[in-house]
DNA sequence: TAAAATTAAAGTCAAGGAAAGTCAAATAGA
DNA sequence: TCTATTTGACTTTCCTTGACTTTAATTTTA
């Protein structure tokens, strides 16, 4: 029972290596159609696993011959870092904290093992606190260790 | 007579061992239809049996398609990761935690980066928990990063 | 030819479904 | 008894579906 969200990410993700403009188009019903599935279900992928966020940015137009466009921006590390500490806040779930590090780890700012040892680092298993400050503790993990490996970005 | 929860501690580390990345991904609901039992009893064997400190490492995702992953740390080929996990038992002090990261990191186990993540990971400053519980949250962390690192990942 | 109607997209949002998690009460075993 | 196990009600999270809306291009009509 795997997640047609999980194929068409990755699918979109192969698509757009293959781009030599990190950039392509497609039709919303045309790829719904070849994945067997609702027509907005391809909304729901796009809005949370090709989100600004994520370095992506999509563009579309309706009507006739409409289609959608989603762009793999070049991102600055600094700036993102910055950016990443500021949307951290607080608090932060795990779900989103995993995202991030996803996002890190696929833009090669971080190893594929750093990537494991961070995932690991703040999932809800690992923190053993109190439920109600987890998310809290988890903010600051993440925050303390983005600043630690990438000093310049967090002055 | 023989405890279900024993029964399906075998059975679940009879697919670990079958699989050749020490780590199985199951459903809860599946295997519990499977054994006849609640499912919140899958759950109930993995704290009791499949513990960090017994060298599993737990990883899961809810919703549609949402399954749960054992990942087992290959003990007898990680001896002095285990005396480690031994040794941090559930509450470790942050001179001690640290003087172990370095231990690692002399021995190559791990790199400068990984040692300086670890390093911060486990500090007072980035585990902004209550005071008395920040030993245990520590330890538990630790524990669960070494199990990552050295997991049996054939790889 | 310009407005109107039709058609062909994409967008939105809420309801429903499919998992896993939590917690505490009931029960069984030592 | 006392601890370990079993059960189930309730919660949370994530995914899927579908009805309805909005926008743009194309075709029809006056």
């Amino acid at each position: 029972m795997s997640r047609v969200s999980d194929i068409i990410e990755v699918f979109i993700k192969e698509l757009l290596e293959e781009a030599d403009d990190c950039a392509i188009e497609i039709q919303r019903n045309e790829l719904a159609n070849y994945f067997n599935c609702a027509p907005s279900q391809i909304n729901y992928v796009l809005t949370t696993r090709f989100s600004l966020d994520k370095g992506y940015l999509i563009e579309s137009r309706r009507g006739g011959g409409g289609h959608i466009k989603i762009i793999k921006m070049d991102m600055d590390q600094n700036r993102y870092i910055q950016h990443l500490l500021n949307e951290i806040g607080d608090s932060i779930s795990k779900m989103k904290a995993a995202s991030i590090i996803n996002t890190l780890q696929e833009r090669k700012f971080i190893s594929e093992r750093e990537g494991l040892i961070l995932r690991v680092a703040i999932s809800d298993r690992s923190l053993n606190t109190p439920i109600n400050i987890k998310n809290r503790v988890r903010a600051n993990l993440l925050k303390s260790i983005l600043i630690a490996i990438f000093q310049d970005g967090g002055k």
